[in-house]
DNA sequence: TAGTTTATTTCGCCC
DNA sequence: GGGCGAAGTAAACTA
């Protein structure tokens, strides 16, 4: 990893253009071959960047600054000229272990599989991962009058969900050992827009609480 | 911004758990009081990050190891343990002046709207981000019969454009005074199978040349 | 390898 | 400040 303290402009022509005036900046090239210029705001987004692929030519201009042509997959191009150098260093980071995640979406589907009473009284979970000819339904599931329901889980439910539960029920409808089957959108946050178009399509909207279901389960666990 | 290269563990609490074991990385910290952790791979992605606003507590532990605590809003935290420290060095960047975009959706619509004879024959703006209960149509127009126009606008377009489009139509058609409303899909690049829906749904289709389209505004702007 | 879906998405705009 | 759509989205997963 090198890093380099400098005063930069920097072009960038690709999928957009886009142009920074000349200003202090950190230029940061790893290992894998990409390169990220940052400020000393925004948070960790990079001003600009180039993804791998990519190859770094150094040059010296007219001037004698050095000037530095990145080439990255599809013909972009960025292009950086230091006016000053304050500081290049460089180390060798060795290998990344890797990061442990849990807590997504899938998290949330497995807990809401074990509890399905929790996204209606008396729910009977008959499958996770139902699939269909577009894909699989995340939860299907009978209601107490032995009617199918078909559940989208997601962590934040926006309009997209509601859209994708709407093509299952399409396709679930049509079986007719199934049919009619109704929809649940499952959520930590329903979104009013997505909430009128549930409405809208006959979908019920239900919010459930991570923690909560999560606590659910620890206490299930107390008890063994 | 302050730039530590160290041997560190990192353990990541808030909307998900994650953990990092030991390995050399880069934290970042920025003036702007947000922090990144950085491997030397992924791109520009940290591993793990807090963003603005979040506290910092630097200490010592048992073992005269230092160790961060950051807080963040919502209850998030980020725990750095730091086994080896190899390099701490701090610059002031001063202000940065800002990146200049071009040609993005935002660019597109604006010359559409200022252009909107480009879309149809005789088109004339009604008005751009026309509200629905589900969001703001990109372009209201009427056509030269007076029958209004629903604009939706891609810098790519994809299928999922024209089910947002049709979902407006859906609500726009709801409304007396300006029903029957007709969808018209415009982008630089439509997907064939954008247009194949787009065709069963009876919504017609419009590719537009971005360079082209500031083309005729530089030739406007000419005039005066 | 290409399409699909998620993301501690982040970011910007408008209300 | 909340809601919503776009992003040079990127990254992970699956068929």
């Amino acid at each position: 990893m090198r890093l380099v303290i400098a005063r930069c402009s920097v072009a960038y022509r690709g999928k957009l253009a886009a142009h920074l005036p000349s200003a202090q900046r950190l230029i940061l090239v790893k290992a894998d071959g990409s390169i990220s210029i940052h400020s000393d705001d925004r948070a960790y987004k990079p001003l600009n960047w180039m993804n791998p692929p990519c190859s770094i030519t150094e040059s010296t201009d007219d001037e004698g600054l050095p000037h530095w042509l990145v080439r990255g997959k599809g013909g972009d191009e960025l292009e950086i000229t230091i006016e000053e150098l304050v500081s290049d260093t460089a180390h060798d980071l060795g290998v990344e272990p890797g990061l442990q995640k849990d807590g997504v979406e899938a998290h949330l589907q497995a807990l809401l599989a074990e509890r399905c009473e929790v996204i209606g009284a008396g729910f009977q979970l008959v499958r996770r991962e139902y699939p269909t000819d577009i894909g699989p339904v995340d939860l299907l599931c009978r209601d107490t009058e032995g009617i199918a329901v078909a559940v989208e889980v997601k962590r934040r439910g926006e309009i997209d969900g509601v859209e994708q539960l709407t093509r299952y029920l399409g396709f679930l409808n049509k079986d007719p050992r199934l049919a009619p089957v109704r929809g649940v959108f499952v959520a930590e946050q329903i979104k009013p827009q997505a909430k009128v178009l549930a409405a809208d399509r006959g979908i019920s909207c239900v919010e459930v609480d991570y923690d909560e279901l999560r606590g659910i389960e620890s206490s299930e666990l107390r008890l063994f």
